[in-house]
DNA sequence: CTAGCATATGAGAACTTAGTCATATAATAC
DNA sequence: GTATTATATGACTAAGTTCTCATATGCTAG
C-alpha cells in the first residue's frame, strides 16, 4: 500500500499543485467514507442477489414469473430451463435465500412467485439496457 | 422433457378440473412466450452487467464511483479495493465492457466514472435491499 | 399403510472466474 | 533520445460455481 499511496500524493500534487501528507490522508479518508458508507451486511446482502440473477438458468426463472404475475408450478418452471429437475430445484432454492423468489406448498404441488424485490430488479434492469 | 410434459399434464388436470393435449401444447406455449419475451441479445447484456457486479471487487468500485458523484482516478480506486494494479485494470475493464463505468485518459493517469445504468442500478438495488 | 409422485438435498465432476505475476504500452520528465 | 511512472493485457493457478446423479423427504391415492 505504500507504493500506491505515494502515487496517491504524486496525483494530488498534480491535481491540487501542492500536497502535504495530511491532504493525502483526507483523500484516502474520504474515500474510505465512501466505500463503508453502507453496512457490510447489507452489501453481502446485495451480493447475494446480484449473484443469484448472474447465471442463466436463475435468470430465467425470475424473468418468467415477473412476466407471469402469478405463482407457477415447478412443474412450469421445468419447461422454460434446460437443467435437470434437481438443478432447477437448486437454482429455486438459491433464489428464495436472495429474496427473490417465496415457495409455498400447494398439496403435492410446489408453487413459486417472484418477489417486489425480483419485480422491481427486473423491470429496472431491463429498462435501462433496452434503452442505451 | 416427455416425461416433465407427462407431469405438466397431470398438473393441469389437477388445476382445470380436466386436460387435454391441446391444454397442454396451449400452456406450453404461453411458458415458452413468457421466457421468450426478450432478445436473446438483450438478455446476453443483461446477464453481463449482473456478471460484472456480482463479485466484491467489482460492485465496490462502482459503489464507490456511483457514491463519489465524480470521476476517480485508478489510484484513488486502488485505495478502496484489495487486489493488485493489475487485478484492478482487470476489474474495471470488465465494468467498462458492461456500460457500467467509462474511462478516459488524462495526461499519464486514467480516470473513471459511473454510467447512468450504474446509477440507477445500484440506487434501485440498494433501496430495494434495504427496505426489506 | 404402502406405492408412487413431486420436490429437495448432498456429494462430487466439469466448467468458469478472479486474481497474480510477468510483460506490454503509453505518457512524461529528464 | 532514455528512464520512470501509470495503466493494460496475457497466461496461468486457485477458488468458486453449476450442474448431475444418488438419495431423502413428504404428499396423496389407493
Amino acid at each position: 500500500m505504500a507504493q500506491a499511496t505515494e502515487r496517491l500524493q504524486r496525483y494530488l500534487e498534480d491535481e491540487l499543485g501542492a500536497c502535504r501528507t495530511e491532504d493525502v490522508e483526507q483523500r484516502l479518508d474520504e474515500l474510505s467514507t465512501l466505500e463503508t458508507a453502507l453496512e457490510v451486511e447489507q452489501v453481502t446482502t446485495e451480493l447475494d442477489v446480484l449473484s443469484s440473477l448472474a447465471n442463466e438458468t436463475r435468470y430465467t426463472l425470475v424473468r418468467v414469473l415477473v412476466g407471469a404475475q402469478e405463482e407457477l408450478c415447478v412443474c412450469e418452471l421445468h419447461a422454460v430451463v434446460d437443467v435437470t429437475e434437481s438443478g432447477l430445484s437448486h437454482a429455486l432454492s438459491q433464489l428464495v435465500d436472495a429474496g427473490l423468489v417465496t415457495g409455498r406448498k400447494d398439496g403435492r404441488w410446489k408453487k413459486y412467485r417472484a418477489t417486489n424485490r425480483a419485480i422491481t430488479l427486473i423491470t429496472v434492469l431491463e429498462g435501462s439496457v433496452s434503452d442505451e
